[in-house]
DNA sequence: AGCACGCCGACT
DNA sequence: GTCGGCGTGCTC
């Protein structure tokens, strides 16, 4: 069928922004494919690239013939391809880096350099002919007899051997090998035992009997298994299948990412603005692009209307990504679908293995899996039928992610869904400023939840204004004698008390009693944290830590301070106002034991604590009907960032550790403490109305020309070395500001440079420069220019990126 | 990214 | 004079 199309488009997996042009050899002509992987000689290279196109004519340039092709159907269908460039379009991204992000990672293929030792090169190292750097290389390859280029020249400290290595090779001292290498995939193998064609049973021993009887009964068995019954078994199959009695067969396996099985639900009864919602939707589905927001109270049944669209969508043989925010287990929305889906759902997140991911993967390519449910990767899921996109909590930080393809994929969702010409639901009992003001603007059709399902009152919250504290001494100033008031009340009711506080360790800022320095981090710009858990102060951005029994670093005094509170601080002092109670803690020093949240999760279910203290990660997706209390412990760690969307992120926070109150029959209460009762942000959050919020924030967005009045694009700078990094700064922005004037770009506004919010992370220094204007288009034009200026960009020790609608800006 | 080419200083 | 450092540009 494509005789004349010869020719194919490739997208390099490499930092490049051309696609380029192969031939295919007649023999590998038919099976070639947009969506599928091949080999191609690049340079002197081989790596791996992507099929964009068939093409029939070829440009004028020498074209050189693929090598391989290393897929047999497409990864991902063709018509997703326009989206993804796109995406490499609108986030400043080479189109090969962008297919490569949005793939299951370790598909990639490339050539290593291994270099190995002659033994002319030992003979002439032994004589001493050789150069110093000669004999140094000889060395280490004595010590490392097959050393890949790249790690040799890291043990040299030198990445420029290159001509030097290949003058030693041309001299006979050393050979290089050029391999192919795959990035990690490693496909798990397992060996299987099945029937083999010799019977004489009676000659064997007992143990090998008993091997064969298994198998006979099962048909197959892994050797894992029969292990488990018999330890010496690897062995003994192996003799056995030496003389024919088994057959050994390795194959793939896969460990079932869904944990515990999930019973079939039946579907309920909606209620009439459910059903009003649904059938809104339902009737527009084959109408093409829509948008919609759909704001509801919290537990006020999104997420039946989600499921009621995709079971739409199915009926329609059409398939549905939903994407949910990243948290480290499966959410309660992932239960649910996978109850009323059941075998057609596929999950992806984080928490798969390369070959598990690989496996969901295939799954929705070969369309055994028809609806996708996943964090924000899941927006790149390889559907090629799609009827509609949810995006669930559409406000969650967690959509953006923070290196590499710096996409949001709240935000991609919508321009997936245009390409498809299909509805996207973005959901959310908080929206984030920029879909409400989307929603204000007709952009969006709103859809409103007002009605609790179960008819239950919001909780009451009660604000508490810490600065009456401020002279109280230890407990009393951070738990409060309303809030212990309220903690005994629930506790002798046998209910439970869940107490936020959205920062961890048990104090968070030590300084020296003589002469006042504060506990630093040796590689970072901030001050470490002591935890009592792993007894030692530990930085929360590089994971460094120190005994807790250190000298000051000034002065050497042993007088430290301890000061700042953190979740431990809180659990040590709940336990002692509230000796009977029963304290558990969740945040991510506990959850980091493999199995522990699960733990404490089900501890929580099971009502065997009473007093549940955490972070955020209590906020999310978390379902616990016998918890009446909430209590924040201070409302106002969020609100002091340097950020333009830290009052949002702060009503958000809030309003989603309220909603987990009074989620049963009873009715909840939340002790919600503060240092600013005034602000609008803290405000809202006691009505739980983010209308209220959105409207005092929008004025001040508008005033300073924010999001989403214009849009943003951040270049990050950083380097280890300070001045290097300043002056290459300080440069970036007068080759910006130059550009802008000979542009006569009034339009573009540019802040900076300015050392970042946090100024060092890792030994690495950082600045940013951020431009800002209210035509999101031109922004990005002027970006594009600016790095075809080679300056900004090949600098050596220095890394820059470009961050398109950053989130956290610091 | 990684490799080659070509331009400069400091060594035999 | 050359060796080897480093910036610059290209890869179908």
């Amino acid at each position: 069928m494509d005789k004349k199309n010869k020719y194919i488009e490739v997208a390099i997996a490499l930092p490049v922004y051309n696609t380029y042009l192969y031939k295919i050899p007649l023999s590998l002509n038919s099976l070639a494919k947009p969506g599928m992987r091949v080999l191609v000689p690049f340079g002197k290279r081989r790596v791996t690239g992507y099929i964009i196109a068939r093409q029939k004519q070829n440009n004028g340039y020498h074209i050189k013939n693929i090598i391989d092709i290393l897929d047999n159907a497409p990864l991902f269908p063709e018509s997703m391809i326009p989206f993804l460039k796109w995406l490499g379009d609108y986030y400043i991204y080479p189109l090969g880096e962008v297919i490569k992000t949005a793939l299951p990672v370790g598909l990639n293929r490339y050539d290593v350099l291994f270099v190995s030792l002659t033994e002319k090169g030992i003979k002439q190292e032994k004589s001493g002919t050789l150069t110093l750097k000669e004999s140094k290389i000889i060395n280490i390859l004595k010590v490392k007899p097959n050393c890949s280029l790249k790690s040799l020249g890291d043990k040299l400290k030198n990445s420029r051997i290159n001509t030097f290595i290949k003058q030693m090779e041309q001299k006979g001292l050393i050979t290089v090998k050029t391999l192919l290498k795959q990035d990690q995939a490693k496909i798990k193998k397992e060996k299987f035992i099945l029937k083999g064609w010799g019977y004489e049973k009676q000659k064997l021993s007992k143990k090998r009997a008993a091997i064969l009887s298994i198998i006979e009964k099962r048909k197959e068995i892994s050797l894992k298994i029969l292990r488990k019954e018999i330890p010496t078994a690897p062995r003994l199959v192996k003799i056995l299948s030496e003389s024919g009695f088994v057959k050994i067969v390795e194959r793939e396996v896969f460990r079932d990412p869904f944990g515990d099985p999930v019973e079939p639900d039946i579907p309920p009864q909606l209620n009439k603005e459910q059903a009003e919602i649904v059938s809104y939707v339902k009737q527009r589905m084959d109408k093409g692009f829509q948008r919609y927001l759909l704001s509801g109270v919290t537990s006020s049944g999104k997420t039946e209307v989600y499921m009621r669209l995709v079971a739409k969508a199915l009926a329609m043989s059409k398939q549905a990504i939903v994407l949910v925010p990243e948290i480290s287990l499966i959410s309660q929305t992932e239960r649910r679908f996978r109850a009323r889906f059941g075998e057609k759902v596929a999950v992806l997140h984080s928490g798969l293995s390369k070959s598990e991911l690989f496996h969901q993967w295939k799954r929705i390519i070969k369309k055994h899996a028809t609806v996708v449910i996943g964090a924000r990767s899941s927006i790149f899921a390889p559907m090629e039928n799609l009827g509609i996109i949810i995006v669930d909590e559409e406000h969650d930080t967690s959509y953006k992610q923070d290196s590499s393809l710096r996409y949001n994929a709240r935000d991609i969702a919508i321009v997936r869904a245009k390409f498809d010409s299909i509805p996207v639901i973005l959901g959310s009992a908080t929206p984030s400023v920029q879909s409400y003001y989307n929603a204000c603007k007709k952009k969006f059709h709103e859809l409103k939840l007002e009605k609790r399902v179960n008819k239950h009152p919001l909780p009451e919250i009660t604000l508490i204004d810490l600065k009456k504290y401020k002279n109280f001494r230890g407990r009393e100033r951070l738990i409060t004698p309303e809030l212990s008031k309220e903690i005994r009340k629930v506790l002798d009711n046998g209910e439970q008390v869940l107490i936020f506080l959205n920062r961890r360790g048990f104090a968070t800022f030590s300084v020296c009693q003589d002469c006042g320095k504060t506990v630093k981090c040796k590689f970072c710009d901030i001050s470490m944290t002591l935890h009592k858990d792993y007894n030692e102060f530990r930085c929360h951005l590089c994971g460094f830590s120190l005994s807790p029994r250190i000298k000051c670093m000034k002065c050497g005094s042993l007088k430290i301070n301890l000061l700042g509170f953190g979740t431990e601080k809180i659990q040590e002092m709940l336990q002692i106002l509230f000796p009977d109670a029963r304290i558990a803690r969740l945040d991510q020093d506990t959850a980091s034991k493999k199995g522990a949240t699960v733990r404490i999760l089900k501890k929580i279910k099971n009502r065997t604590v009473d007093i549940i203290v955490g972070t955020q990660m209590l906020a999310k997706g978390h379902d616990f009907p016998s918890i009446t209390l909430v209590g924040i412990i201070c409302a106002d760690l969020s609100l002091n960032f340097p950020d333009f969307r830290a009052g949002e992120r702060t009503f958000q926070l809030l309003a989603q550790v309220a909603g987990r109150a009074g989620r049963g029959e009873k009715k909840g209460k939340v002790i919600l403490q503060t240092y600013n009762p005034e602000h609008f942000s803290i405000k809202a959050s006691k009505h739980q109305d983010f209308r209220e919020f959105y409207h005092k924030e929008i004025p001040f967005r508008q005033g300073l020309c924010y999001p989403p009045f214009s849009r943003i694009i951040q270049l990050k700078i950083s380097g280890t070395d300070k001045n290097k990094v300043k002056k290459y700064s300080l440069m970036a922005g007068e080759i910006c500001k130059n550009l802008l004037r000979k542009n006569k770009q009034n339009e573009i506004q540019m802040l900076g440079p300015i050392e970042a919010g946090i100024p060092k992370i890792a030994l690495r220094y950082r600045w940013q420069i951020l431009l800002k204007s209210s035509m999101g288009g031109i922004i990005n034009k002027f970006v594009k220019e600016l790095i075809c200026n080679k300056k900004i960009l090949n600098q050596k020790h220095i890394r820059i990126s470009i961050d398109v609608d950053p989130y956290l800006m610091m």
